[in-house]
RNA sequence: GGGGUUGUGGGGUAACUUGGUUAGCCUACCAGGAUGGGGUCCUGGUGAUCCCGGUUCAAAUCCGAGCAGCCCCA
């Protein structure tokens, strides 16, 4: 890989930035298997980030984690008829142990379900057991034939997954929205992606569920994509794997579940809503190493710049600053390199700042230079980066609501579809009209917005508008 | 599903039309030296024709099949 600088310009042509930034951030290398990709220790970290801020949401919630088996017998697998349909053209197989063919087939988990209600199934025989509330975090493979685009659309995806059982369709309705909260908090206030929260259509809603919660949100390239689900299963896996209990009236029921995950897809859509031409650019929230500090080297002084570098580096300790006190690369070299892997502050200390007790605070967010007095730069680093944090977030936002449109009919969806836009509309609802739709504008329906109400009649059909509902060309 | 197009060191490319060079260049990497506030310069070095088969005295180049990527259409 070429190490210079991104040539690709993200406005002109996004496929060629996107995959060019993020192989200058060192954030992943290709694999032989197509679609399946490696993470590099740049985004493995920025996924331990956001499995720290969401285990740690979890937990506080009650949840706890688990492991269950990458392999799921087919058997299991074929249990419940409309995820299997949902997921079968998808799935890959194990049938063989060296040259022994299987007697019955594995698949490789695209998802959980089976195999944990199989499971709840035995664990669950009274309300006193209920909920139960077990998350994982783990691998899963679905086989996309589409090609592949790192983080965004990938064979193999790292995610967590979470199922619980209630006792009551009330409390499996309430934790379906709690947990899409906590979704759209970690993309708000960690990766400083603005989000849409809402209901998935009939058309888009999960294989087996009820109904299914997303957030979503827009990218520069005017595709929209779904950053995270939490779906409400109602008793429809519960009847199919016998996950029964006795109530504390005696009474036999269904248990009422839940399942819900956030993937590493979330990397993908954080660096094409936050990157620049220079690189990608991270949210101080969510990367570990905040702050990198340049010294700049001469060969007079340099003993005593990098001492004081040093120093910094010490005080700065909360913020995992990098030093980057290389002698053999030029100071440019390094300003260029940091701003590639998306480092959000960058403190320079040379002998001119030495000389006047000062460092330079540079922003990646905006390349803002700032001059900082050296005993000032504890109180200082945290109050730019919650600037910089900021930032991001409000910029991005701006970019979703703007880009957002009412729409009345079919025709006016289409403009604002092919002008890379977001269509937001009264709705029927019907997966009929969601077809028609999909065939008129190429854009599918996003989700519908929890607390509106709908007004008046359907912008593609006659029918009673039921929903105010978001469209977009879709990942 | 149909059509097009491309596979050359780690990355980007030239040579292919008209078969014959020591497979050229940029970058990266390694060694040494000089530099040093926005991708610094000099010297030397390492590293490549996707796989299989065919044509030919001779194949990166032509032909066939395969595999892989990309684009367009359904």
């Amino acid at each position: 890989m070429d190490n210079k600088g991104v040539n690709a310009v993200k406005k002109e042509n996004f496929s060629e930035w996107y995959t060019q930034v993020i192989q200058k951030a060192d954030l992943i290398d290709y694999s032989e298997v197509s679609g399946c990709l490696i993470f590099k220790p740049g985004s493995y970290s920025i996924w331990e980030n956001i499995q720290s801020y969401l285990d740690g949401k979890f937990k506080k919630d009650g949840v706890k984690n688990a492991y269950f088996p990458l392999l799921i017998p087919e058997h299991l697998f074929k249990k419940e008829a409309e995820h299997v349909q949902g997921f079968a053209p998808e799935v890959a197989w194990v049938t063989h142990a060296g040259n022994t063919k299987l007697n019955e087939r594995l698949a490789i988990r695209p998802t959980s379900e089976t195999i944990m209600y199989d499971s709840y199934a035995k664990w669950i025989r009274s309300w006193k057991d209920l909920p139960l509330r077990y998350n994982q975090w783990c691998n899963v493979i679905r086989w996309e034939f589409k090609h592949p685009v790192p983080f965004l659309r990938t064979r193999e995806f790292l995610w967590q997954e979470g199922h619980s059982v209630f006792a009551t369709k009330k409390e499996a309705d309430k934790e379906a929205i709690r947990i899409l909260n906590f979704y759209a908090d970690c993309y708000e206030k960690i990766l400083a992606v603005p989000v849409l929260k809402g209901i998935k259509s009939k058309n888009e809603k999960f294989a087996g569920a009820d109904y299914s919660l997303s957030v979503e949100t827009l990218l520069p390239n005017g595709k929209a994509i779904q950053g995270a689900t939490s779906h409400n299963l109602g008793q429809n896996f519960s009847k199919a794997f016998g996950i029964k209990f006795l109530d504390i009236s005696e009474k036999n029921d269904y248990g009422w579940q839940n399942s819900w995950g956030f993937s590493t897809r979330s990397i993908g859509i954080m660096i094409a809503i936050h990157g620049d031409d220079k690189g990608i650019i991270l949210p101080p929230n969510v990367v570990l190493n905040k702050v990198v500090v340049v010294p700049i080297l001469f060969t007079k002084d340099k003993k005593e710049i990098v001492n004081v570098a040093n120093s910094i580096v010490k005080k700065l300790k909360k913020f995992n600053p990098l030093l980057d006190d290389r002698d053999d690369y030029s100071a440019g070299w390094k300003f260029n390199e940091w701003e590639m892997k998306g480092i959000p502050l960058r403190i320079e200390i040379g002998p001119k700042d030495l000389a006047s007790k000062q460092v330079v605070f540079v922003r990646r967010d905006n390349n803002e230079k700032i001059n900082v007095k050296i005993k000032d730069i504890g109180k200082e680093v945290p109050k730019v980066l919650n600037e910089i944090q900021e930032n991001l977030f409000l910029k991005a936002k701006k970019f979703l609501e703007g880009s957002i449109q009412k729409v009345q009919d079919i025709s006016e969806l289409k403009k604002v579809v092919n002008d890379n836009g977001i269509g937001k509309a009264n709705w029927c609802g019907s997966p009929s009209c969601e077809e028609n739709v999909k065939d008129k504008t190429g854009a599918k329906s996003l989700n519908s917005e929890f607390n509106s109400k709908a007004e008046g009649k359907c912008f593609a059909c006659n029918a009673k508008a039921e929903y105010v509902t978001y469209f977009g060309k879709s990942y």
